[in-house]
DNA sequence: CGTTTCAGGTGAAACGGTCACGAACGCTTC
DNA sequence: GAAGCGTTCGTGACCGTTTCACCTGAAACG
């Protein structure tokens, strides 16, 4: 009756623009910046013939050294059977290998080679200018600054190991 | 030759994780943080029998009342196809109806109808004690802080139309 | 030694995005 | 004032990507 428009008001709605202090605010916020950050790696990456998720996994390989498939899907939030196709690729282009595990012959280690190692190196040169004029906008403290509070809420309670679960 | 990784030091090179300094770092925090957000918002939204891009949509059509397509698919980011199919699904729950344009009979405004409004406002309702969950470990001030720097990141130039930098 | 659990790999189906087509409007022109 | 042409909007189809479910082989455990 009446009025469709007159259970809120509209300035306590969710919306992607500015001043908005709904529930949803944030999450968009969050999307349209991670979209601005996946296009400017992506044209970071484009020159060196990989995708963001070919270098999520590089990424993997260089901070942890060789690891298995597993632990590969569950460090960059994908999917086994995306990882599998992620190392294909990358096995393809000798960017990296995969090292039978001496104690399980199931377990496959990925290891990076050299040339992956090399195209790392590349692709941070090529995406360093690229940042930097990504957080121009921010400033040198805004940078740092969203960095942490960006690290607090993707990591939640990282000084808090996760309490051993094994009953599920 | 020598060493696989001797280009660079590990702390340098990009993570995942925090006190990287990396070019990729941002954008791999902000892909981590967009997913936690995501999830709780798909959490909230689940119930509801509504997904992240239909919601979007509703929240552009509160914000800025009837809307052409055209202008939904560039509010939202998503392309004209994937409106049409996301306008589609809300015509079909009888969330948005389908109104033709007086001046123009080619383009179709999309409005919100009573019951996507009542939708609209359950979900803020449902969301609302899981955002608090969210920014929880960010703290008041963090929240708006992050809000901000975010606001300044996925709307580059809103009140700087084209800083004057060398062309190139 | 058999069963259960786990890791890897494969295939199919669904989802999302991109590209190309038809229709309509406005402008221009005759 | 009507027709042609360029542009824009909406729609449909195609392709790539992601996700799900099953299968094989191996290790841990009873």
């Amino acid at each position: 009756m009446a009025s469709p428009a007159s259970r809120r008001d509209a300035a306590t709605r969710a919306s992607d623009r500015p001043g908005d202090a709904s529930p949803f605010a944030l999450g968009l916020l969050l999307r349209r910046a991670h979209w601005r950050a996946a296009g400017v790696m992506s044209e970071a990456l484009r020159p060196l013939g990989i995708e963001l998720r070919h270098f999520a996994v590089l990424i993997v390989l260089v901070d942890r050294g060789p690891t298995v498939q597993r632990d590969l899907a569950a460090a960059t939030g994908t999917d086994k059977a995306g990882i599998m196709r992620v190392v294909d690729d990358l096995e393809r282009r000798n960017l990296a290998v995969r090292k039978a595990v001496p104690g399980d012959r199931r377990a496959r280690s990925v290891e990076i080679t050299p040339e992956g190692l090399a195209l790392f190196d590349a692709a941070h040169v090529a995406a360093e200018p690229l940042a930097e004029r990504l957080t121009a906008d921010l400033g040198p403290d805004g940078s740092e600054q969203l960095t942490r509070l960006l690290t607090l809420l993707a990591h939640p309670g990282d000084q808090e190991p996760a309490p051993p679960t094994h009953s599920g």
